[in-house]
DNA sequence: ATATTTTTTTAGTCTAAACTAAATTTATAA
DNA sequence: TTATAAATTTAGTTTAGACTAAAAAAATAT
């Protein structure tokens, strides 16, 4: 498989996780930047190698075959960038762009032998499951900031929004992996809320508190 | 760069390092296992780049801006080659290929952190020397088993022929970096020689002789 | 129910990097 | 020194992956 292919698997796998019935062209162009047109010719090669299932005008699906081999390069993707936070001091907002480039390298001995160095962790520097050899998926319990109630004792344990801008934020705001949150209030007329961490007070948006999971 | 410029640049490199005139399109395309003619395509657009200097017909040589593209390329493949086998547990003959594919990822501070992880090894898994950020090749001295003088006390410092069945050869012969070698007889008729090594006397080829570095 | 808008596909172009076959230049040998 | 051989370049093709513009299909709105 080339690079692009591998990119567009993981791109409609990502896309899959919101929706259960076909991908449309236009979503996966817009996720991968580039233009519908080029986007045809691509499903319709993935499709000729069973990696997706297609229909024109209806969108693409992964097949299971296409579905392993995502999985297979987002398991990659995320020991990847645990390599590079926990052995070569990365910070959590700098990993993304390396990771997309080593996520390409063609190694199963590589992987298995960076697992396995890493001592197989379940999930990476943003708090994202990793698949394991087998393509499993540890079940991650986990609920967005923005639905917890008030005055329960809540743990931050991931990011739904892995954007630099956004993980600078939260460095800013001191929160980290493991932070401990309470909400203390919310504001009905726009979702932002009033939340206690690291003993300080602060108010977040809606849109933070969207892109927040919690356990 | 692209990933074929890279290697197009690398082998320049390596071929320059046993001439000091122009390297042949044939010797690019017979070390490249490629054709002449995708040669010439490409040394065009290396030189319209400034990396080469190539007039039509008579070569190529690396301009000082392509000397360092490749010294940094040839950087990233031993840094990798480090971390391969020091860290993931790989045999010496088994890191080629991969640290082929790792050279090509582009981002200087993971070589740099990558470098430091590793404590800024000087040399590779094979006794190459490793170029520093600077681009700097620590002088190793060493010379071929086969010009060394009967016995004296030597030690195996690198190999210079690092193909698969060459390492495999010493592996199961049990010599390794650092071993110690001693010169008992050579065989003026085809070069071969009697060396004593780990305790035992073994008949090395001319050809084995001469793809040992020896200090 | 038809017209309009949006989405998707098709057709054709472009670039990078390879190739083959033919032409040209350089090297070698009679 | 000319003829032949070898090396190199040029010209033209191919494939992958992108693109634009135009055509076609599906969705939506009057």
């Amino acid at each position: 498989m080339t690079n692009s292919e591998e990119n567009y698997l993981k791109i409609i796998y990502h896309l899959s996780l919101f929706s259960n019935s076909g991908i449309s062209t236009n979503a996966i162009a817009n996720a991968m930047d580039s233009k519908p047109s080029s986007v045809t010719d691509m499903i319709q090669k993935l499709a000729d190698k069973d990696l997706v299932l297609y229909k024109k005008y209806q969108g693409v699906q992964l097949t299971e075959k296409g579905r392993k081999e995502a999985i297979y390069i987002v398991r990659k993707h995320r020991l990847w960038e645990v390599f590079l936070v926990s052995k070569l001091g990365f910070k959590w907002d700098e990993v993304h762009d390396i990771a997309e480039q080593l996520e390409h390298i063609n190694s199963e001995k590589l992987i298995d032998n960076l697992d396995k160095f890493l001592e197989f962790p379940v999930q990476d520097p943003h708090g994202d499951p990793i698949p394991n050899k087998e393509g499993n998926l540890p079940k991650i319990k986990r609920q967005l900031l923005s639905e917890a109630s008030l005055h329960t004792k809540l743990t931050f344990v991931g990011v739904n929004d892995s954007s630099t801008s956004f993980l600078q934020y939260l460095d800013k705001q001191n929160i980290s992996l493991g932070s401990m949150i309470e909400i203390l209030d919310k504001e009905e007329f726009d979702n932002s809320m009033k939340i206690l961490v690291n003993g300080q007070e602060i108010i977040i948006s809606n849109r933070v508190s969207n892109n927040i999971f919690i356990k």
